[in-house]
DNA sequence: GAGGAGTGTGAGAGCGCTCTCACAATGAAG
DNA sequence: CTTCATTGTGAGAGCGCTCTCACACTCCTC
């Protein structure tokens, strides 16, 4: 039975319930083994009776942990995506600190004002460890955590080296795209690339030219443009291309928004896809399977990536290790109609 | 000049570098009016030389306010929409609750358990209100939450009575938008609603229903069909409405999503847009400015409700008053060349 | 000049918890 | 039967902060 009275249970309380001394009701509720069954038992009825639940600032105050970690998602990396990317990630580093009970305090700077004020307040020790999700590599302010002793592990690859990392493995990804459509028969393989500056934009055209050239293609850069992950900026890019070379038969573009854009662009030019041109994307939104016609993508784990951010920042933070890891999660490339012949 | 000495400095160590007490520092880092000037400025000194940041479990300590707020978001309506509505809400939540120094604690049940997991968090007391953003209106923990007391507001209409909640004027927003397709001498004017078991479905299209009235045209139920708020559903039921009302020359759809199922729908029927058919949707996302033809809308102020729902709730936090409010925000009709003549 | 009404400051209690240390009780080893 | 671990438990000291209360000073007012 819940107690109604208005003040939460203490400790104290419980301990007088149970007949025993705070110190061991505080070993019951930590789960320490040193408690005979029969203690234990009494104690565990006591807490259930009283409705007790730990109060969290009285023991962070002692443990000099807040037991929240936290995520800080910088506007431009929310908004870029019509696909839910951000409550993907959200949820899959949400689902990991949960298990162990930790609590996710967001953060979303927006100006650099925002990102200062950010700064400051992760650095003053107000969580336990942070979690960047950045998709531009610019932002110095995991090695300022890092510096300052705080656990930072960062999503996607960050700029500098000597950071704990988990991406997704845009290269491989994007090269068995390519390899795919290589293998279908394509000989004039194109791409629209996503911005340079940004890792997974970069990654993504790196394995393009690893499957070309390791079909023993000559590189083309005539079949090469560079986008900015837009709709808009997708279809002019596919304009671009077909007005440089008109005899692609396949092109490979590095996410779903700019794949339905180049879609539209072919469409408006008289190319069937996928019989003239066959598209493959990357990101499997929403959008490639509601496309017309379907189109193929590279689907990334996006809810795994966010757990296995949570869960290497909860070893930092529980072990006190600094060893810099790195984790690459492969991707799948999904079919669809536009790259079947 | 920030003290690179390991443990952070304490109030203690304020008073002592200022030559005054525990409790004179303690009123000067919180505002208190009532100390000489001179004193004042020593112990801002102090702060400053030591870095010194308040301790905050040690503050919810003795104050019994945790300095954050719940964040409660279930996984559906996180997913919903294609149009980035999860991060602007959370962004306006985010501002406004920086500007009061308070956490925003995410919390994304996914399933049943998960829901009870974090009904039974914030039912601890570990937060010092809750938001609820959620678009199926018949959610149990508002109302539970508010029976114990604790501070809760809703984003979107909620079923109950008797709690405060920030929505978009829903109704109004299709109102005129039926409105300006009336007025632009359409006279068969279809809809496209939302599912009716979510507030935001009903109200569209009840909004629709009130400008067919007051325009003195008599209700047409072969002119109104149901879809689910996705791309595929708007374009099945765009479908449905050509082939049961082929003469229709308007259609107010209620997301954009579905809009540019719409769209797709009537290009594949020969039907050309806006000449012999208009179309505004809801939302006004991204997706509605990229469409071919551009998509008029009905704009939501999301980040403005994320903002108002924080401030509501802050409210409620500090002045304990337990009134419930609503606040209904206003939309904006977005005219683009999907409903220009 | 006594009495009040501020105004500025300090002493000290205590918020609810963890954790070290001490100690009792038990059993195994010599 | 002592000695020494081993196990189970309690006493008590804080963690860093806020807030009440008391007190020392003004500065008026009659």
């Amino acid at each position: 039975m819940v107690s109604r009275s208005s003040a939460p249970a203490t400790l104290e309380e419980v301990a007088r319930a149970a007949n025993v001394s705070r110190a061991t009701v505080s070993r019951v509720v930590n789960g320490d083994r040193r408690v005979r069954e029969e203690t234990r038992s009494a104690v565990e009825a006591a807490v259930r009776d009283l409705g007790y639940v730990p109060n969290r600032a009285a023991r962070s105050l002692v443990t000099r942990r807040s037991g929240s970690i936290g995520v800080v998602i910088p506007e431009p990396t929310a908004q870029l995506f019509g696909d839910p990317f951000f409550p993907r990630i959200l949820r899959g580093i949400g689902d990991a600190l949960a298990e162990d009970e930790m609590q996710l305090v967001l953060l979303m700077p927006q100006v650099r004002a925002d990102e200062v004020r950010v700064g400051r307040y992760l650095a003053a020790g107000h969580v336990d460890g942070v979690l960047l999700v950045s998709l531009h590599g610019s932002d110095p302010l995991p090695e300022e955590l890092q510096r300052r002793g705080i656990p930072v592990v960062v999503g996607g690859r960050p700029p500098s080296a000597g950071i704990t990392y988990v991406d997704v493995d845009n290269r491989r990804g994007a090269a068995t795209a390519v390899q795919h459509l290589l293998a279908d028969g394509r000989r004039q393989v194109a791409t629209i690339a996503g911005p340079q500056d940004m890792p997974a934009g970069a990654d993504r055209l790196a394995g393009y030219h690893e499957a070309i050239g390791s079909a023993g293609l000559p590189p083309n850069e005539q079949l090469v443009e560079i986008a900015d992950f837009s709709l808009e900026g997708g279809r002019s890019a596919m304009e671009r291309l077909l007005a440089r070379a008109p005899r692609l038969d396949a092109v490979f573009v590095a996410s779903d928004l700019m794949g339905v854009g180049a879609l539209s662009a072919l469409q408006s030019a008289g190319r069937a896809v996928p019989d003239d041109v066959a598209v493959i994307g990357f990101d499997d939104s929403p959008l490639a399977a509601q496309a017309q016609p379907p189109l193929s993508s590279v689907r990334q784990p996006i809810e795994e990536m966010g757990r296995e951010m949570a869960q290497l920042l909860i070893r930092m933070v529980t072990s006190r290790e600094r060893v810099a890891r790195r984790v690459i999660l492969a991707t799948d490339l999904v079919i669809r109609a536009s790259s079947r012949r």
